[in-house]
DNA sequence: CGTAAAAGAATGAATGTTCATTCCGGAGAG
DNA sequence: CTCTCCGGAATGAACATTCATTCTTTTACG
């Protein structure tokens, strides 16, 4: 096993460790075990935990955002692109349920925080086509002009609930109810 | 100071240290020490941490179901009925911004996917207003024919994201964008 | 080639720290 | 004096991190 496949197993299990039973729930010792490891291995490729953490959510994003954009193009009608960001991300979280409880539990926590303070302070680095998207909407009035932070309320407070609803089985979402809510969340935002 | 008093202090510290700094910073000795008692006392009241957190949700849920039903009769329009309590809760997570951090930080733990699964399955205890004015909405045909859990995310996840994104200072929400905000929550589930 | 030395990587027991919980000596009420 | 309640030091478990040692790979040389 080469050490970039070590390094992926060790993330793959912090992965798994923390989307099952939180930051808790998984203590390195536990994190070695299942990245089939000696506990001391794990600092030869992450300088500490939080470190681990932090890569584990820089190697989330990347998987996330080419999935998002992909088939997405910036000419087709302003509806059409939000439908397709939205059903693109709800979608992700559905088919990588690991992804989305882990991100969640970093949203909720210190380093979470930080991040989205940088966002929203403009150097996002990350996936802007989603404020693109606002921005332009808003610009053309096709959308409510609201603040950039409460059209994001609007459209994924409720793509994350149902993520997370149908994660831990209190609903069932296919396809057709996937769209449904999208275009719930799409009136929500719409002017 | 009479026992009643100091296990409101106790209770009173923990929500304070919880919704400031997560469950993590939050250790029985900085809880007694906020609540000017000695560690073991915090043993006399509640039998673990556990017990204690329980019974701070609980004073939580007492405290707020009356400020959301007040003024609210079920005999008005429906719509309104809707956008009272959608601004009440929002109303009061903004002016009680320790606890929203707190019933974050609980609803993402262990303890918080229990209180919900519970919730799903009926036997639901709390504030039913909730699910009894959705359900009628639903059979008068006022909003959209969505699962309840749907409906719920639709109403509720951009409402708690605002209040999040108020809190931590990302945006300032006065009145009349609550107000412009709730109408869009309504614009969502509304048929 | 083969082999021996060196370098590099991996390990897991040992360490020090933090925390929930317990326990016992003492203060104060009756 | 007795009994109840309190405080906070003591305890032991859990955890992140370290480091002396072992194992593996590469290099150097006959």
């Amino acid at each position: 096993m080469s050490g970039k496949d070590k390094r992926d197993e060790i993330v793959r299990a912090a992965l798994e460790l923390i989307a099952e039973h939180g930051f808790h729930g998984a203590p390195m010792a536990l994190i070695a075990d299942r990245a089939h490891v000696g506990a001391g291995t794990i600092y030869r490729y992450f300088e500490n935990k939080d470190v681990l953490i932090t890569e584990l959510y820089r190697d989330l994003e990347e998987r996330m955002y080419p999935f998002l954009l992909e088939d997405y193009t910036s000419g087709t009608p302003f509806r059409e692109r939000f439908l397709h960001l939205g059903t693109a991300l709800l979608t992700y979280f559905i088919e990588n349920p690991l992804d989305f409880r882990f991100l969640e539990q970093f949203h909720n926590s210190p380093y979470g925080t930080v991040i989205r303070r940088d966002r929203i302070l403009g150097k996002s680095g990350g996936c802007d086509a989603f404020r693109e998207l606002f921005e332009e909407g808003v610009s053309q009035q096709v959308i409510k002009d609201l603040p950039l932070t409460v059209l994001f309320a609007l459209a994924f407070g409720p793509l994350i609930a149902m993520a997370r609803d149908h994660i831990l089985g209190f609903v069932t979402l296919n396809d057709l109810l996937i769209a449904r809510s999208i275009g719930a969340c799409w009136d929500g935002v719409k002017r």
